[in-house]
DNA sequence: TCAAAAGTGTTAACTGTACACCCATGA
DNA sequence: TCATGGGTGTACAGTTAACACTTTTGA
């Protein structure tokens, strides 16, 4: 990814890397891509954000479009940029990572991030909607202890920006496919803030939200009593929330 | 300021911008540096936020904190980045910035900005306790209409970001000097969130915020009924709020 | 005595929170 | 008929919002 472009049309000291969310089966999954090397005679593995050096010709926000294209193929992702982070050491945790730099062509070790991150909705009405690079994976936010770098710092940042958007901006519906049941727009809420919330409080503030509408369908073959679908009305939020929540 | 580095010390493509904030007699100002510069034959001046390019051995705060430093002699400032920003053109919106750019020794076109802003007490106590560079100088927000380069909106984002910040954070405290009056901090909120607040409820308000303190201390001199002095307690703001406000 | 700002309470509307039971479905 | 989640209302507490007069000081 990063060799293949050719250095002159690189910004050598700016990358942007992407924390991209994903919510199914009730937890929330971030992308990681395996990095695989060698060092010293041994072979290593790891894992790290998707990411890559700015273009001179791009700006930011198209970088990180960018990349989760190339990851993903898909456009039009929902994308914040959250944080820029440029210790000078950041890329050299470990001395095989000099090496790997080395081995991709990097033309530098001294890299300022931007940190962006990205919410998708994995489960696009049961249809693989995109195709993921084939180094990359979802993991579990919960069960990701150890990544390559910085990576885990700017995830850990990720995860707490996403909590105060959440309150406060619709970025859940960002997360779930177009029609949605109640229980999944709860779980999510509960997932990201990592508490647990009433049901019927739930509801209520949800009914309070003209643009959380009620569809005509409902769940079929499910063991329970079907739940009912809503979907997000984005003009109708626009016209009636300029910024609250 | 920028051509006085050794080049090969620098990030050529990255910078840190500061929005810096004071409070003063009821206005809010930032600090800008007039820019002087001399283009096909005729003189030209206009204003800029302070800011350079980052050193390859400090991290992105510590150039923040340098640029302050420079320019008011000043350590530990209240200084908060928001924003980055690299748009390919942004440093080019005049054809004279290309001259003033080379004519400073800027090594580069392309330079990732990343913005800070930063909030200080302007009125110390009455006395001078700090020194600007000589081309910088306060000016009220409020007249700011034109800066060179895409400064004004990197000044229209910082405010955007610090109304949000006000209503969450105990930021208000870093404008004011340490011994306040009520009046002071209500116009503070005024002036930042752009709107006016019922007295009675801003006090009340104030009253269950047990980190400010009344002291016992009145105005002297004042031609009305002296106001009472508070102080921010920071350490009973810590025991108290972790992050609500 | 005037001008200027300090200081002070009550009521009504709204918002958040705690809490328990019946319903519809497939297995 | 059981297990699973769907769906519903009320009462209390806390917060926000609207609103007007008296006090203290220096000029």
């Amino acid at each position: 990814m990063l060799g293949s472009n050719v250095p002159g049309n690189l910004n050598p000291h700016v990358s942007v890397d992407c924390v991209v969310f994903g919510f199914e089966f009730g937890k929330l999954d971030i992308l990681l891509i395996e990095r695989n090397m060698r060092f010293e005679g041994t072979e290593f593995k790891d894992l790290k954000l998707p990411g890559d050096l700015v273009r001179k010709d791009e700006d930011l926000d198209t970088a990180a479009s960018r990349v989760l294209r190339e990851l993903t193929g898909l456009d039009n992702i929902y994308l914040k940029q959250y944080s820029a982070i440029g210790s000078p050491g950041r890329l050299l945790k470990e001395p095989r990572d000099m090496v790997w730099l080395k081995s991709i062509g990097h033309p530098e070790e001294i890299v300022v991030t931007i940190a962006y991150y990205s919410l998708i909705n994995i489960d696009q009405d049961n249809s693989a909607s995109f195709t993921l690079q084939s180094n990359a994976r979802w993991y579990p936010v919960s069960e990701v202890k150890e990544l390559a770098f910085d990576h885990l710092a700017i995830v850990q940042q990720a995860l707490h920006v996403l909590r105060t958007d959440l309150r406060v901006q619709p970025i859940a519906f960002e997360l779930l496919p177009p029609k949605f049941t109640l229980r999944q727009l709860q779980q999510l809420y509960e997932v990201i803030l990592g508490s647990s919330l009433d049901k019927r409080n739930f509801r209520k503030k949800v009914s309070n939200m003209p643009y959380v509408v009620p569809i005509n369908e409902k769940q079929v073959d499910v063991s329970h009593k079907p739940a009912r679908y809503y979907s997000f009305n984005r003009k109708k939020y626009q016209k009636t929330n300029k910024d609250s929540f």
